[in-house]
DNA sequence: TGTACATCAGTGAACGCGCGTTCACTGATGTAC
DNA sequence: TGTACATCAGTGAACGCGCGTTCACTGATGTAC
């Protein structure tokens, strides 16, 4: 078995996930990186080749341990036969969501920040790799959504998809500071669990609504 | 009248809130925002003292505005008596938003994109400097929320809250970027009047929907 | 009304600093014959 | 099995560059007597 030290590549995935969803991409420096995870400045250049290499890079890694369990989610409701819900929708994609936070701590809310900051660069090159590469399980969950809401335009579905990821970013990427105010006003620990029952019903009472004369 | 050439640090505000909702705090360099003013790169520092206060001066000016014509707004609504609906408490704050859209163009975009940063930030000071300065008129807000939801129980409205924010910060900051995607897949024209026609009754369904057991 | 001084708005050039990247180099491991 | 060479992972120091900030200065306007 493999008892060695994690490897200096993943030593630096590891800090630069942590540090970008914390400070955000360019207030990140590379020797910040380098330092929390202790290994030598030039070595992220040596295995990634560049700082915007290593923002994809992480990026990636999640994202590919994400969609496969999407899919898994995707398939297994359409097993079951039937019209789905919007609830039940939505959980194919809370439920790998919540995983993440098993394989590292944090993992759902760091994610959800990087997408969000993913969303907020300018050029937008993440946001079309995103697409061009994962779109596929994308457009099976939105097909999954059609179902449960043959009702609802396609147009009206997009915006509506767009309202839902504002929400999931927000709450989510942010569940530790909003957890923190929710734990001193209210008395209440609140855990990304909690969030992600408070949001099924906020989101599926969206879904529902009537579309706007 | 005055028609003299807007001063100089009116000019480095425009060209500041225009840039750093464009492309971020950090990302967006002194120089950047002075030779798209116009002014001397020096200027800044002698109107503003420093960075970090020109960022705060030019969220300033937006909430100010702002939360003027919500507090109108909300007291127009108390005037009205009766208990007020989830869509009419909403329209008191998407109305002064689609003010900022009159004010100068992509107002609204810029504001909600300038919050959604403000949000991210590590630090928070922004964050914690909104709720001192404002948290009045927030309160005033969430209290007519509570008037038409008073099933909703203090934690849970403060959740949902969060999602709203959420939505709104992403569809609206992001409005420009979504209405070019909805354009080219939808072939219809949306404007910032369309995604508020549409947020309205997802949100309103979201208020509506039972508490989670 | 005239003079002296103070304040204000703005300027041009330079400051030190932290940044991402590069480069020549080392030592360990793998491969060919 | 032994030798020669190639590849790989990693290193330490330096590179030029753009950054926010500072500073001595200018010229216009305002104020006091």
């Amino acid at each position: 078995m493999d008892v060695s030290a994690p490897s200096t590549r993943d030593r630096i995935i590891a800090a630069a996930e942590y540090l970008f969803a914390e400070r955000g991409f360019a207030e990140t420096s590379l020797r910040l990186i380098t330092s929390r995870a202790e290994v030598n400045l030039a070595s992220v250049n040596y295995h990634f080749g560049s700082k915007k290499d290593l923002i994809q890079a992480v990026f990636d890694r999640f994202m590919d341990r994400l969609t496969v369990e999407l899919a898994d989610e995707l398939a297994s409701l359409r097993q079951q036969g039937g019209k789905p819900t919007a609830e039940s929708v939505l959980t194919t994609f809370l439920r790998p969501l919540q995983a993440l936070d098993q394989l590292e701590p944090n993992g759902a809310s760091i994610f959800m920040r990087l997408l969000g900051r993913a969303y907020a660069e300018t050029q937008g090159h993440l946001r079309r790799f995103v697409l061009e590469k994962y779109g596929h399980v994308l457009a099976e969950f939105t097909q999954s959504l059609m179902q449960a809401h043959p009702e609802l335009p396609a147009n009206e579905l997009f915006w509506r998809l767009h309202f839902m990821l504002g929400s999931l970013v927000f709450a989510i990427g942010g569940s530790n500071a909003l957890g923190e105010i929710s734990a001193a006003d209210f008395d209440e620990e609140v855990g990304l669990n909690d969030v992600v029952a408070r949001l099924i019903p906020f989101l599926a009472g969206g879904f529902k609504a009537p579309v706007a004369r």
